[in-house]
DNA sequence: AAAAAGCATTGATTTAAATCAATCGTTCGG
DNA sequence: CCGAACGATTGATTTAAATCAATGCTTTTT
């Protein structure tokens, strides 16, 4: 069980399997269908979720009621509304599923017990949120250096696997661009070869 | 020496003054007049800059020449390009000074020291990170959410201080618009009051 | 003190994306 | 299996931002 995760996990750390069994211990499995939330804005984040099995996607929506794309996680992704999760505030963002899921949550009170019981711990954490703070540096430069269509060419070498598995309007979504310009930019591209 | 510097440190960490001085020697004072570069694209990243005083831009130039102002920093901020200084690659954002500063640098070694000899320090960085982190992300949010205007209104609610002590045309790079786009929507809110 | 550089503003024009609207194919649910 | 919802595409039109260009003001530099 938690396969995915524990081999995400041994990217970041050695654990023995007493660890792991701690580990394993405070995790909670979680299956998600199609369509069903994870989170919605205005309730409390509980738990950060690991995507053993699915995809999803995170929102907002503004005030016109128009959606926003924040992030995708497909398997082997964590996502979350950190700061709900952190600070125990309401969420600002959506999360719901765009496939059957199988997700693995590690709620506040758990991670709090592993990284007490198996300190390294930490490092894997330290590790994601690292690396999700320079994705979302890469992100901005992209949104205020890029046209559109170097943004798409950028997003589609960088993440082929979600550009087939999610419908083509929420990739425009995810880039600050309306479905149409998004299929003309394909368009272009496509008789430019 | 280094008050702001600790000052800040002591909203994260509570330290006795024995690991205060340990810290301090791992620590470089570092002047740098306006307009100087902290670090250029093609340079590798040797340290984390925190200003005592002064305010720096990191930036990324296009293909056209254009610079793009990706991070202002102020008094008590943070300054790097944060994947350079990890990974030792050769790093893809410029920082330079917009007025005199006076700077306390920390380097990959002296980090490791200190981590080593006050594991609380981690608590400072992982904050540190996790703040940068939940800021990018708010700011991409409303890059593919809110309008121009809602940017900027967004922004100067936000960074107050930034929008009064940098050039505005560095504001609109920031924002990802003209320069003249930007005098353009401050003209529309002056006179919509 | 004069010259130059940097910066913000304003106007005219161009350009690109958003919006509005319709069609077609596919998949999903009853 | 059929009807409805969803998604992508395409065309026509509107809208907003970028670009080009000029001016005036302020701050630096010599």
């Amino acid at each position: 069980m938690y396969e995915r995760f524990f081999q995400k996990l041994n990217e970041s750390v050695d654990l023995t399997s007493a660890e792991k069994e701690i580990i394993t211990h405070h995790l909670q499995p979680k299956r998600l269908r199609k369509k069903q939330y994870l989170l919605q804005a205005g309730d409390v984040c509980k738990a950060i979720a690991f995507v053993e099995k699915g995809a999803l996607r995170e929102y907002s929506v503004d005030e016109n009621g128009n959606e926003h794309v924040l992030q995708f996680a497909l398997e082997g992704w964590l996502i979350s509304d950190l700061y709900s999760f952190i600070t125990g505030e309401p969420a600002t963002y959506n999360i719901d599923a765009l496939d059957d899921c199988e997700l693995v949550l590690l709620t506040k009170s758990a991670q709090d017990e592993i990284l007490k019981k198996v300190p390294k711990f930490e490092t894997y954490t330290s590790m994601q949120i690292t690396g999700a703070y320079l994705a979302m540096q890469k992100r901005v430069n992209a949104m205020i250096s890029l046209s559109p269509e170097q943004r798409y060419q950028n997003f589609i070498n960088l993440y082929p696997n979600i550009a087939r598995r999610v419908p083509q309007h929420m990739v425009a979504s995810y880039l600050g661009l309306s479905p149409e310009t998004l299929s003309r930019i394909r368009k272009r591209i496509a008789t430019a070869r």
